[in-house]
DNA sequence: CGTCTATTTGAATGTACTCAAAAGCGGTGG
DNA sequence: CCACCGCTTTTGAGTACATTCAAATAGACG
């Protein structure tokens, strides 16, 4: 029941067989998160990937200075991992943190080789999401070094509606790159146009 | 020849036979660049996906505001293109301008499908390679958001010696997000270091 | 050799920051 | 259910740092 979302997703890339769909749920197992739990922590290995059915999830840096980076919000049919330490079982530079209580759908590196070797055709659904991806970053890449604060605000507002309701200020300034403090005046700023 | 080159990259990522290889060494065409030229530009669609052999290219992203932002350098191994703009046949974002003369290897949406139908594999092999780009696209975002100007420019001189022969301070600048005026007030900084 | 562009330098400006304090809000335990 | 505690948000004031604008110098290219 849970695993009829993944498959429909990735049904919009391929063709799927029952012999596929039937290794893909074998593969993935359900799991609930609560509120403010982690999926995984900087300078541990991140040995799940997560596929959100329900919930959002914070996924966030911290520097060497101490402060606290969000790098992307995610919501249902978005992903979740550290790409490089899934990859190649390095310490994780990010963390992920669920915002609400969360259901998701996993795996762990082994089982998703073994998932790509059973069906071989999820090579091309991954590389497809993963090139998307890249396009996903690069845009949040050069929104941020060439809009406003004010336009970076009004587009996370456009793209993930609601997030006030479940992010605080504090995260969406993080997110937006600027400190809570700025964050406050800028709204205040909003409301009198 | 030229090909050698691009056999030995998809060979550190799967085993290739004599088949595969000629598939490859097909679809991909030799192309030679003078200095200044463009690979792609913004708004048209993006219809080749490069291969670097030789040379050295800049990627960037012109704003709103008619301010240019490099995206990155690609030096030899690398890949260029508008990936959204590539996939979907979109107007491209992006622009591609060579540094130098180069020579690279180049496809296009069309071939580029063909050939994974004749290579299947090699779905894997792009899938590994989207992956290093998101992680290599991830590092700079998170460099740019969180480390100094000073400690991006050791970090672009570390990644890219020699950078400074090839791109203009204008272009560094531009890589790290700051106005020439600055960069060149930073290197009189550092050499009082 | 001359022109055009890139780089350097100076001075003034502005925008977002830090620090500090008050107000608001949510959650917990009595 | 209410009172308290802690954290978030707001607001103010002062500051710092990169930017803009302007002008001089240096360098590249035809």
């Amino acid at each position: 029941m849970e695993h009829l979302k993944l498959k429909d997703y990735f049904s919009s890339f391929i063709k799927l067989n029952d012999l596929d769909i039937d290794a893909i749920s074998q593969a993935y197992t359900v799991k609930h998160y609560k509120k403010k739990e982690l999926l995984f922590e900087r300078e541990n290995v991140c040995s799940t990937e997560s596929f959100v059915l329900q919930g959002s999830v914070r996924v966030f840096y911290n520097d060497l200075k101490g402060n606290e980076h969000i790098l992307y919000f995610a919501f249902p049919e978005w992903w979740v991992s550290d790409m490089a330490s899934f990859n190649d079982q390095i310490p994780a530079s990010l963390s992920a943190e669920t915002l609400e209580p969360c259901t998701v759908l996993q795996i762990n590196p082994e089982k998703k080789e073994q998932l790509l070797k059973t069906v071989p055709s999820l090579e091309r659904v991954f590389r497809l999401i993963t090139q998307k991806h890249v396009s996903a970053m690069q845009k949040r890449f050069l929104m941020a070094i060439s809009e406003s604060a004010e336009e970076r605000y009004k587009e996370l507002i456009a793209q993930a509606p609601g997030i006030e309701l479940l992010a605080t200020q504090r995260q969406i300034a993080s997110y937006l790159g600027i400190v809570p403090e700025s964050l406050s005046r800028m709204k205040r700023q909003l409301i009198g146009k």
